[in-house]
DNA sequence: CCCCTTTGACCTGGA
DNA sequence: TTCCAGGTCAAAGGG
């Protein structure tokens, strides 16, 4: 199965789908709006969900699996990661993908939630490919994009922890007091300490259109492409600080590269990683599954790593105590980087092992994205409240790639997993709602004919209410992430698709028409033109509603909104 | 002897 | 019910 950079590389490489194009026809959101989706090349112009889905299905996919592997086009290494990549102190690099400055271009296939790149899928492909030898025709593909790369992220490790990592534990104290449930989920919240989005080093800019604009020098190199860094880097991959047991290796259909599974060998731990490369020995996917429920080997433990922890070298201090409780052991372990795949899924490393823990359940993982897990969970999980209980019934939403900002649904996600399915090369992002107790998980894939559609598929039901945006005064940083009433019309329009299931009796929107209608998916001309399905109104409640919940929250995690006003605050002096 | 990888067979769930 | 694909098991072998 063709992996998500496989899949990104070709689309860059091959002949793309008629719908997808480099060059964004939309210079702006509104733009978007206005043009409808429709006039990407053929292919969308007033496109049904109906048909995003069958086009989906699969037609194009062992089209792509056909395809020779090809090469990602970088532009030309050396060159210095600092050169290529200049962030204002103080400021992380997971936030400035977060930040529109990343997500100027509709092109960018940034994560549809977060807006965050799939840096974990992307990283690692993007490394393989600069590794990959040039085309048969003894060029290196052509393109109007190129990859950079940070190859040693750590570097970012102090301005990371100054900002995302502060008070990691109060702020989630709150929440954990604030709430009757589970008391282990709440325990940890590693978001602000080694969320997916701090894997987010390695990113994509698009060569003619780079974020210029927007004050951030970012360029486009490929910075530290050779050889001996990819291997360290790989060598890092698989070395997430923790000790693995290859249990089996399976030559995945679709695919020309082995995927190896692992183990982690801590006792009852019930850890796996799948680890995919391709032939020439480059890791092109990495994809955890459950989470550890132990902290991290110590330094001098047996793996390998040992090696590349020496090469490694020290890293910040504050970064350590954002690691099981500050129990970590050793720096490298303790510390959440772009390639510490780990960590970077491991924020469920915590709460979650906890939670499975204290339940007793021995391999029972969480984590597992898939829906056979869901499934298992469904009926495992049963859930907090009477009625609240867990009905896995996905609702899918089809937004195009210049919606990624809307795709904030206002809630709050923590990616948990990334995996490529059958049927689509594009890998699919596996998030669950970061309120602790809530079992509602989504999943964000992009169609496999239309990069720039994205399908969101909601499983289960919010026990909770919207949280308060972030940033929601109109930060330069968050006006991507956190849609303005001006264009988020379509984000409006997303929401209540989860909302309308609340369990909350407070909630505002159960009277709004079609909440019954858990199921129905959110259309793609139901995004392009909220107008027509009324959407504007709801809007009115939608800021209302947000009003309502952010005075809430403002009450409930005064910390919270503390730190996330500095957060935004920080972000916006960025952007002037 | 221990730990790890390899590898073919087996299991399981979905189509 | 059958087929298929992904995931796992476990014996064998190597360092």
């Amino acid at each position: 199965m063709a992996s998500p950079a496989g899949s990104f590389e070709t689309s860059a490489n091959s002949t793309p789908p008629a719908a997808f194009t480099f060059s964004s026809p939309y210079a702006s959101f509104s733009d978007l709006l206005a043009g409808g989706g429709g006039d990407d090349g053929g292919g969308g112009g007033g496109r049904s969900l109906g048909r995003d889905f069958a086009g989906t299905g699969g037609g194009g996919v062992p089209k792509f699996k056909s395809a020779p592997p090809p090469s990602l086009p970088i532009s030309r290494p050396p060159i210095s990661p600092s050169s290529c990549f200049a962030i204002p102190a103080g400021l992380s690099p997971a936030e400035l993908l977060d930040s529109p400055v990343l997500l100027s271009s509709a092109n960018i296939l940034a994560s549809p939630t977060t807006g965050t790149f799939p840096a974990q899928a992307l990283n690692l492909r993007i490394a393989s490919a600069a590794c990959r030898p040039e085309n048969k025709d003894g060029t290196r593909a052509s393109s109007d994009f190129s990859f950079q790369t940070i190859a040693n992220p750590r570097s970012f490790l102090p301005a990371l922890g100054a900002l995302k990592g502060h008070e990691p534990w109060k702020h989630h104290d709150a929440g954990n007091h604030d709430s009757g449930l589970s008391s282990m989920r709440s325990n940890i919240k590693v978001e602000a300490v080694a969320p997916v989005r701090t894997d987010s080093f390695e990113i994509p800019t698009l060569k003619a259109n780079s974020q210029a604009g927007h004050g951030s020098a970012v360029q486009t190199d490929y910075g530290h492409s050779n050889q001996a860094s990819l291997a360290l880097k790989d060598q890092r991959k698989l070395d997430d600080g923790y000790n693995w047991r290859k249990y089996g290796q399976k030559q995945v259909k679709g695919s020309e590269n082995p995927r190896s599974y692992y183990k982690c060998t801590y006792p009852n731990c019930p850890t796996k990683k799948k680890v995919e490369r391709s032939l020439d020995g480059q890791i092109t996917e990495i994809v955890y599954k459950g989470t550890h429920n132990h902290p991290k080997p110590q330094a001098n433990r047996r793996s390998s790593s040992a090696a590349a922890q020496a090469i490694q070298g020290p890293v910040p201090s504050e970064a350590s105590e954002n690691s099981f409780g500050g129990r970590s052991g050793t720096p490298l372990d303790s510390v959440p980087t772009p390639d510490d795949s780990s960590v970077s899924f491991g924020d469920d490393d915590v709460d979650m092992s906890s939670q499975r823990s204290n339940q007793g359940g021995d391999d029972y993982e969480e984590d597992e994205p898939d829906a056979k897990r869901w499934k298992a969970e469904g009926e495992s999980e049963g859930l907090s409240a009477a009625g609240n209980r867990t009905v896995r019934e996905p609702r899918v939403v089809v937004q195009t790639q210049s919606d990624i900002d809307i795709l904030d649904d206002g809630y709050r996600w923590r990616k948990y997993g990334q995996k490529v399915v059958k049927g689509n090369p594009n890998p699919r992002s596996y998030y669950k709602c970061t309120t602790m107790g809530c079992p509602v998980r989504k999943h964000v894939e992009r169609a496999s004919h239309d990069l720039r559609s994205v399908i969101t598929t909601y499983e289960g039901k919010h026990n909770h209410d919207v949280p308060a945006a972030r940033g929601s005064g109109g930060g330069g940083a968050h006006l991507l992430t956190r849609p303005q009433p001006e264009n988020n019309g379509m984000a409006a329009a997303i929401r209540p698709s989860v909302m309308a299931n609340h369990a909350n009796p407070n909630n505002v929107f159960r009277g709004r028409p079609g909440a019954s209608e858990s199921q129905a998916p959110f259309k793609l001309e139901m995004l392009q033109s909220t107008g027509s399905y009324g959407f504007s109104g709801y809007q009115n409640s939608m800021n209302a509603y947000m009003n309502q919940q952010q005075q809430q929250q403002a009450q409930m995690f005064p910390n919270k909104t503390k730190e996330e006003q500095k957060e935004d605050s920080f972000l916006d002096s960025l952007l002037c």
